[in-house]
Order: structure tokens, then sequence, then C-alpha cells
DNA sequence: GATTGGCGGGG
DNA sequence: GTGTACGCCAATC
């Protein structure tokens, strides 16, 4: 018998003879890579009678169930007669343990149609979700295992368990972290995987993550000779050869983790599809499996063995809010996060280059060399984070980190069901999320941006409003309107409605998240009294905090299985009474309330220091009940706010702020994208930088005005006005023709193929008619051949309008000004 | 006014 | 893989 301490990364099944193993993958304490087998583990699912009296006569009819079905025999094991609670209520429920994952679904369907059957739960389970929930087994961190060595085949040795227990909380330390970066020829903006090959994929990486000193590993493969001094840059003979020595380098190095940035939506996939081409496996796997991509709406690439984690899809999915910059490319990104960014390249140029000057390729091998450095740098830095994360949710990392808030909290709510003998709620049908959908309810308490451009603005956070809210007023499915508190609880202020939470018993959400906050204060007491930065604790507690902030939009997600439109109402019924307090007294203060939305509120420091600030917000949280807090933001010397839906109601926010050092933070003006112009583009954020920057609002308005008579005149290049839409579907699939659609028919006529994925440039020219009878591709059109009008009203006007609005300039007026001789009024 | 379709990241 | 992405916005119907 061998005993190893082992750290997990990765787990799958498979499926022997009639029966499941489970495969996982890790590595021991003292470094080295194995996979445990565990042949002890059944699939299963539960069964909810109708009536108690039919258990009996269920249970025969339900073990008799067989099924035969692509290769497989699918059979129940057994049955068994539980006590589980369901909303709330204790019932009797049939436990069915089958033969194969795989038996589940088909086993579902057939059981579902037995009479006496009232309905089937948990029978959507992952397995090797269920395996870690059941087994209480903790990915990344310590756990204990005793078994033999067996022969399996496997790039490691297999040990098959026959025993694991969780040892300690403790997290590997010495992972092998390998991040990934292709560079691929693009003569166009468009991404072409089957006609364009890679020219080049970088590696970055370290034997041991946590120890500074451990070598870095640096390579680039390409295969055009150039005369170089890098020796990290390695040459072979084509594209074919790149995909092996990509292969042979994973092999060789073995990673526990690859890292990439969107490496789910690019490069992974960009490889396999070269590979496909040049009929190679890609058969990384440590089970020898290959790379495998699974579709939904969003693409993941799973790696048997080994996490590869998508570092673009983590900070996408779980900090886009606590980031300044808007957009979340990689250079942004790691400038925020790593104080650098991507190296100087011209990436549109790398194809002309690649032809026609081979010698210049250096240049574009350092950048490519740069991006895998900053992907795992970033994969380091925000390694804690997502470590807390899979400890506190308890499934792997490749799972944690593409998952949103509101699976996380769906899956952490699963998570803790066996405690508390609860059944996990099955999916909304599809119906029901369609009448959910529909559903809108009142949230939080908005006081209206007051438009304009302000100086010194103090930002307050109301963080952990909702969490706090949920625990001390019991909300939870469960325990709403329950019948023994009817007459004597508490009301939720809601007028119209009425509501109450039952003040006898804890419901199951309500205590789940109180026992977040505790832990969460607990562990601020420790950071607290603790002198030196701890920067795991501050991940724990960071994590915790986010976790809980997520359960009020997940009982309001129109797809969650604890949805209760109720409970997500009497959150933000709390909620606005609690901010109302807090603007009543920053006006009782003195202080000028310039925007306030659910859990923050802006003031404008005019008169006052941000010392007074700062006492406001201490006098407050003085006053607030128990976990509630109040927390200072951040200062901005000067702002810009933008009501983006003038004179309604719950107006969205919408604002630019520029920060003491300098930066600028935008909410809101996302819209001008990659379907935009680059004219238009170029206009907002010119127009917010002199804005903010210079303080100069006549300026700005002469600019925009500038550039409208340069498009008037003509005299604005094509490439400006030429707008790039994708193509999602064969043309026929369009119900309507769109702008984009008649483009892409267009270059179908011209002999272009046009599939999904396509990218489609077009122009908007002068005529009558519809906007998609009037676009002309940019080969088709002349210099200055272009709808002026149309730029100006539907491209530059909208991109600033709401901007100049707010400063006292209608949309007319941007619009009148074109008319030199009307000038003189806008400036007084 | 309601519905449809594209966007993000990546070269 | 016992599978669930999301929220915003313009153009068209």
């Amino acid at each position: 018998m061998a005993a190893v301490k082992f750290h997990m990364l990765d787990i799958t099944y498979k499926i022997v003879g009639d029966g499941v193993v489970i495969l996982i993958f890790g590595k021991t304490d003292d470094g080295k890579r194995i996979c445990l087998m565990d042949d002890s583990f059944e699939p299963y699912f539960y069964v909810l009678p109708k009536k108690k009296e039919d258990i009996e006569k269920l249970r025969p009819a339900i073990e008799s169930v067989k099924i035969s079905r692509d290769d497989y025999n699918f059979f129940v094991k057994r049955t068994e007669v539980l006590k589980r609670k369901l909303n709330g209520r204790l019932a009797d429920v049939i436990k069915v343990t089958v033969n194969n994952p795989k038996a589940v679904p088909p086993m579902r369907e057939e059981i579902a149609k037995k009479p006496g059957v009232q309905g089937i739960y948990e029978a959507d389970i992952l397995f090797v979700r269920r395996y870690l929930i059941d087994r209480k087994l903790t990915p990344l961190t310590t756990w204990e295992v005793e078994g033999e060595f067996i022969n399996f085949r496997s790039r490691v040795s297999v040990l098959k368990a026959a025993k694991i227990t969780q040892l300690s909380d403790d997290v590997a330390e010495n992972l092998r972290v390998l991040a990934i970066d292709l560079e691929t020829y693009s003569a166009t903006r468009e991404i072409m995987p089957t006609e364009n090959p890679i020219l080049m994929v970088s590696f970055y990486g370290t034997e041991s993550l946590n120890n500074s000193k451990s070598r870095i590993f640096r390579k680039v493969i390409t295969y055009k000779k150039f005369n170089t001094d890098k020796d990290y840059i390695e040459f072979v003979g084509g594209e074919a050869e790149l995909i092996m020595r990509f292969k042979e380098v994973i092999d060789e190095f073995k990673p526990d983790v690859i890292v990439g940035y969107n490496s789910d939506s690019f490069d992974m996939p960009y490889l396999r599809t070269r590979a496909n081409k040049h009929r190679i496996e890609l058969d990384i796997g440590l089970d020898f499996s290959s790379l495998r991509m699974s579709k939904g709406q969003a693409e993941h690439a799973y790696i048997p063995g080994i996490a590869h984690v998508d570092i673009y899809r983590f900070i996408r999915n779980t900090m886009p809010t606590m980031l300044k910059t808007d957009t979340l490319d990689l250079d942004s990104v790691a400038r925020e996060l790593l104080g650098e960014g991507k190296a100087e390249a011209d990436v549109s140029e790398l194809a002309t280059t690649w032809d026609r000057h081979p010698e210049k390729l250096e240049q574009y091998c350092e950048y490519n060399l740069k991006d895998s450095e900053l992907a795992f740098g970033l994969f380091r830095s925000l390694f804690l984070n997502m470590a807390e994360m899979v400890k506190i949710v308890g499934l792997s990392l490749f799972d944690v980190t593409r998952m949103t808030f509101s699976q996380l909290v769906e899956w952490f709510l699963i998570k803790q069901t066996p405690l508390y003998e609860e059944i996990v709620p099955n999916k909304p049908e599809h119906a029901d999320v369609k009448e959910r959908i529909t559903k809108t309810y009142q949230g939080g308490f908005v006081v209206e941006p007051k438009p304009g451009l302000y100086d010194d603005i103090a930002v307050f956070d109301f963080r952990s409003l909702y969490p706090s809210i949920i625990a001390s007023h019991n909300i939870s499915p469960s325990t709403l309107n329950c019948s023994c508190c009817e007459d004597k609880a508490k009301k939720v202020p809601l007028e119209g409605k009425n509501y109450w939470f039952c003040e006898k018993k804890k419901g199951f959400i309500s205590q789940v998240i109180e026992e977040l906050i505790t832990r969460r204060m607990r562990i601020s007491e420790i950071i607290k009294k603790e002198k030196e930065e701890n920067k795991l604790l501050r991940a724990r507690s960071q994590t915790v905090k986010i976790l809980a902030n997520a359960f009020y939009g997940y009982l309001g997600f129109y797809a969650a299985r604890w949805y209760s439109l109720e409970s997500a109402q009497s959150v933000t019924a709390w909620g606005r009474f609690h901010i109302n307090k807090v603007i009543e007294k920053a006006q009782k203060e003195g202080f000028n309330v310039l925007y306030g939305d659910t859990d923050s509120v802006f003031l404008s420091l005019k008169g006052r220091s941000q010392k007074d600030a700062l006492k406001f917000v201490e006098a407050i949280n003085m006053e607030l009940p128990g976990v509630m807090e109040l927390e200072l933001e951040e200062f901005y010397p000067k702002g810009i706010f933008v009501s983006a839906k003038i004179g309604e109601a719950g107006a969205k926010k919408k604002y630019a702020l520029l920060n003491e050092h300098g930066a600028i933070k935008i909410r809101g003006f996302e819209m001008v994208r990659r379907n935009w112009s680059p004219i238009a583009r170029e206009v907002q954020e010119n127009v917010i930088s002199i804005i903010l920057r210079e303080g100069d609002v006549e300026k700005a308005f002469n600019y925009v005005r500038k550039t409208m008579k340069e498009l008037e005149q003509k005299k604005v290049p094509v490439e400006k006005v030429t707008i790039f839409t994708q193509i999602q579907k064969g043309l026929d699939d369009y119900e309507n023709v769109g702008p984009h659609v008649a483009a892409a028919k267009r270059m179908l006529a011209k002999g272009y193929p046009m599939v999904a994925g396509s990218l489609v440039r077009y122009i908007v020219v002068q005529g009558k008619g519809k906007i998609s009878d009037r676009v002309k591709l940019p080969e088709e059109v002349q210099e200055g051949e272009y709808d002026d009008q149309y730029y100006i009203n539907n491209q530059i006007i909208p991109s600033v309008d709401r901007i100049f609005e707010v400063l006292g300039y209608s949309k007319e007026a941007l619009l009148e000004s074109k008319d030199q001789s009307k000038l003189g009024t806008f400036f007084k």
C-alpha cells in the first residue's frame, strides 16, 4: 500500500465494462504527477412519489428498468428510501442508483412516465461534480490517499485508491504553469483558421509557481528563417512541424496548468483546426485523449488531466466590476493588474512582414512571447483568487474559472445541500424561463444623476448591503410567508405586497449566506490582528464577499434553481430603505448628492475636504447594524455624468471619471465597439479625453464640429467609415436583412465564400431607401463615396450627443453647428 | 413596440 | 457530457 499527499488538478471519468471509474489527475506533495483511480462511486438520482403509499409499488417498477443504447447496458443497481427536504418540507424520496452516468438521462425519461411519480431530482448533477461534493473532497487542497499502483493506460502512473480523505486546506505550492499564445497569418481583420496558418507559438512558464527563484521557461517556435541572437527562438520546417513541436514541448514540460488569454475561443480551437488540416492528433491529454472542444453558446477547451485556464474567461466572468478598465483586452487588463502592457508591434502588418520582410520578424517573436508572459503574469496574480473560489465552491479549477456568478452561487448552494439534507430543485422548464424572463420588479433606489461636469467627487459603495439583508431578514424561498408567523412577523416594506419571512426557522439560503458572512468576519478579525499583509486571507475574504454579493442577483435570475421573485423583491425593498437613510444623512451634512444607485452614492465635495468625506463614512458606519458597511471607493478630481435615457425614470448609469492618477474610468459608453465605424470610436474617445483631461468643452465641441465638416467635405478616408461586422449564420437563415446581411450578399454575389464567421466590411453610401439598400463594399467605392449624413446622424452624433447634451448643447445644436453662421450663439 | 442578431476577447 | 452564458443595443419588422 502506498500513501501519498495529493492535490487534484483535473477530474474525469471513464466507462469500463458495465461500470464506471473516476480518474483524478494531480500531483503529490513531492511534485510527481499521478492519477487516482476510484471505482467505488456510482451515479444516482432521486424520485419523489406522488403519495407516500406509492413507494413500495414504485420501487420494483423502477428496479426493473433496463435500457440498451449505443453498446451500453443501462440498469438500476438498487433503490433506497430516504427523508429529504424539498422547499422546506420533509418528504420520503427514493434514491435510485444506476450503473452508468450516461444511463441517467434515458432512465429519467423512462421513470418519469410511471404512474405515481411526482418528480425526479438531481438527475442533472454532472458525475464528477457529484463525486467531489459527496466525497467532500476539495480540488487543489491536500488530500491523503492510500492505494496501490496499477496498470492503466495513462501518461502518468495510476494509483488505484482504496481510501481518499481530505487532509487540509493547503493549496498545492509547486504548480508547473505554462502560458501559451499563437500568432497567425491574417491579411485582414478577419480570423479564418481554415485558411490561414499559425505562424508562431510562444511559451512562458515556471516549474514552481510560488518559488520566485524557479527557472523561467521561454520559447517561441516559428518557421520562417531570419537572423537573430535570441536564444528562445526555435526554427522548424513548417506549420505541421510547429504543431508537432507544440505537442512535444507540452509533453516535456509537463505542465499542471496551461494558461491562455481567450484561449477557449481562439488559440485552442485554432490549433485544433490547423492540426486537423495536417491530420495531426492533438492528443495532449494525460489519458492520451485529445483536446476536447465543448460547444454551447460559449466554447470551452478541455485537456484531460491538465487544468487549462483561460484567464480572460475568469476575468470576464468574475472581475469586470472590480477593474477600472472598461475593455478587457490583454493590454488594458495587464496594464491595470500587472503594471505593464503588450510589446510594441503592429500585428495587422504581421502577414505582410511574413511574406515580404522576414528579416523584421524578430519583433513579432518578442511580441508573441510577451503575450504569453502577460497571460502567465495574470494567472500568477489571480491564482489566489481562483484557488479560493475553487475551495469555496468545491469544483475543479477548469469549471470554476468558466462559471458566471449565478453558476458559482448555484454550485456553492448545491455543495451545501447534503449537510442540510436538502434536495436540489430542478432547473426551470423552458416555459417557466420564458415567463420568468418577462417578470420585472422594483430594483435599487436611484438618485437620478445630475448631468454635468463636476470637480472633486467621492464615491461610496455599500458592498455588503444585500447579503446582510438576506441573512438578517431570513430571506429564502422556503421561509416566505410561512403559516407559523403570519400575525407576528415584520412585514417587508413593499407597497401593495404582504410579504414576511419566518422568524422561527432559518431558511436554507439565508442560513448559508449567514455562515458566509460570519466566515468573512472571522477572516477580517485575523487580518486586523496580523501586522504583516496576508495575501491569502485577503483573497479569501474578497472571494467570500464576492460570492455573498451574488446571492441576491441569483434569487432573481430566471434560470436559477432557487429562483424566488418574492425574495428578490424583498431584498431590494429593504435595500431602498437603507440607502435612503444614507442619502438623507448626506444631505443633512451638506454634501451634494450627485448620483446614487442601489448601493453606491456619488458625492460632490465642493468646498469640503476628503477628510470630511471620510468622517462622514465613519459616522454612517457607527450607526449601521451588524455586518453592514459603507466603503469609500475612490476620489475623482473630475467627472462627467450623462443620463442614458433623458427624462425617463430609472436612467441608466453613464459616466466618465478621471482619477487621481490621470486614468479615465468610463461606464456605460461601451456601445461604440467593433460594429461601429472607426471614426465614431475615435470621436467619442477624443471628446471624453478633451473634456476630462483638458476641461475644455468648447474645444471638444469644435473638434466634433470639425470632424463633421470633414465628413461633409468627403475628406474622411474610406477606412474610417468602413463598418466591420461578422456574419453569424448562413445567409439564408436570416429573417431580417440588416445592412451587414445586405453587404454579405453582395460579397457572395462576387464569389466570396460567405459562411458563419465570415467578416463583412461595408460602407453606407448616399441614395434612397433603407440603410441595407445603400451598402457597398470597400472595393466598390471611391474615396469620399459615403453618405456623410448617415455617418453624422447614425455614428458621430449618437456617440457623443449625450455627453454634449448634459453640457448644454442639444443634439440640434450639434447638427446646426454645421452651419458656421450660427456657431457664435452656442458659446457665450 | 417587439423581435432579431451581433458584440465581447483573439490576429 | 447526468450541461446552463449574459446583458446591451441598433436595425428591422
